[in-house]
DNA sequence: TGTACATCAGTGAACGCGCGTTCACTGATGTAC
DNA sequence: TGTACATCAGTGAACGCGCGTTCACTGATGTAC
């Protein structure tokens, strides 16, 4: 049994950390919309009105998760670019990458992608805001590429969109298989190497004014 | 003012058209889960109760709507290939085409790319099941070009998937545009014109054993 | 170290509201003769 | 064509339920002396 904590302030903190996991927890099995305030306390096993102590609504907590979720976005891009670096195989090195960390933080990845298109308030916004800025940092590391030199800005954000769209969809074909089926998640994981072989391959072929 | 209908059936069939467009009306601003059977009847101008007269279900509203999306999808791709065989830009051709479908009939398209990932239930699977049809059937229009008959099957299917994401975000872009602003509209064409231009590039470089 | 007061995370009762669904009904349209 | 009955789309009252939010509260932790 882990040691209670001491301090009031840890108290709260362990409560509030608690409310974000509940959440977490309940948005398997439905959208952000569908979440009661009444459900997550529930979950998290404090009495609906305590809600308040921690957050003044409800859409404040999505707002969180969506930083939370992008901190782990974030992560494991970076990771992919540092172990790309030293690999000769740079797309087969950054999918590995990206299956480990979709699998370490299935909720995060799973509330992203769900809530992308999915709600209409703040966190839909924050979360359209946040991958932009991903697109926009995926289209500076193209630019390092040699043979990427000369292309418009505007086309190597074109280039970054395709690819973040592409593994969007591959992360959700990984949440949506069974967590545990190897052989499944190395199917998946072969076709998104191949989507990404396949735009690599016509990158060289471009002529800006095309 | 348009005549009565004068048939029981004709008046029933009008009501129901009601309830299937109050619905997606409503869909502008929320998620299919968020939509309530009091909401959709009210907008439609009935009392609650005589929904059920109609349907049993709010979900087997959803799958009506589905259905009738996708029948909407179906058309666009159908023109497209139509278009693009009497055409030498057939890119060019397709992604005119997908603008005018998209502005015509935005309700339809919304709600599939918003309840793709969002909701849960019966909605999600049963657009999930038609987007695969649509996938399949492009990888079919894929194998008819020359350059690609010694491809495999998988190989065909994962292009045809690449295409179909990239034109799923590409069809947000448009609905999340001002609709009468042109210069958006012309500017979003453009890069996905520039995206399919970049995965048809690769595609002559692809071997499949790569 | 001990005491007296302040803070504040969590409680529990209560509220008004919109929800889906039931039920018995109404009255216009349809059908049989 | 006219009448008598059947059908059935839409009505309106009523239900129990979970929701977010208010409020006055409790009692453990924190702080000042």
């Amino acid at each position: 049994m882990t040691a209670e904590p001491v301090t009031r302030h840890a108290r709260k903190e362990r409560t509030r950390r608690a409310l974000l996991d509940a959440a977490l927890r309940l948005l398997a099995d439905g959208g952000f919309t569908g979440l009661s305030l009444r459900e997550v306390t529930k979950q998290a096993g404090i009495v609906p009105t305590a809600f308040y102590r921690h957050f003044t609504s409800m859409d404040e907590l999505g707002v969180v998760l969506v930083e939370e979720s992008m901190r782990t976005l974030r992560a494991t891009i970076r990771e992919a670019r540092r172990d790309s670096r030293s690999s000769a195989d740079i797309i087969g090195a950054s999918v590995r990458t990206l299956h480990e960390h979709v699998r370490a933080h299935e909720a995060h990845f799973r509330f992203v992608i769900r809530e992308r298109h999915g709600g209409a308030g703040p966190v839909r916004q924050a979360i359209a805001f946040e991958l932009k800025l991903v697109t926009s940092e995926l289209a500076v590391d193209l630019a390092r590429f040699k043979y990427l030199r000369d292309w418009t800005t505007d086309d190597l954000r074109m280039v970054a969109d395709l690819i973040v769209t592409a593994m969007l969809a591959t992360v959700l074909e990984l949440l949506e298989a069974r967590a545990g089926d190897t052989e499944t998640d190395e199917r998946i994981l072969r076709r998104a190497e191949k989507k990404l072989r396949l735009i690599t391959l016509g990158m060289p072929q471009w002529r800006s004014g095309t």
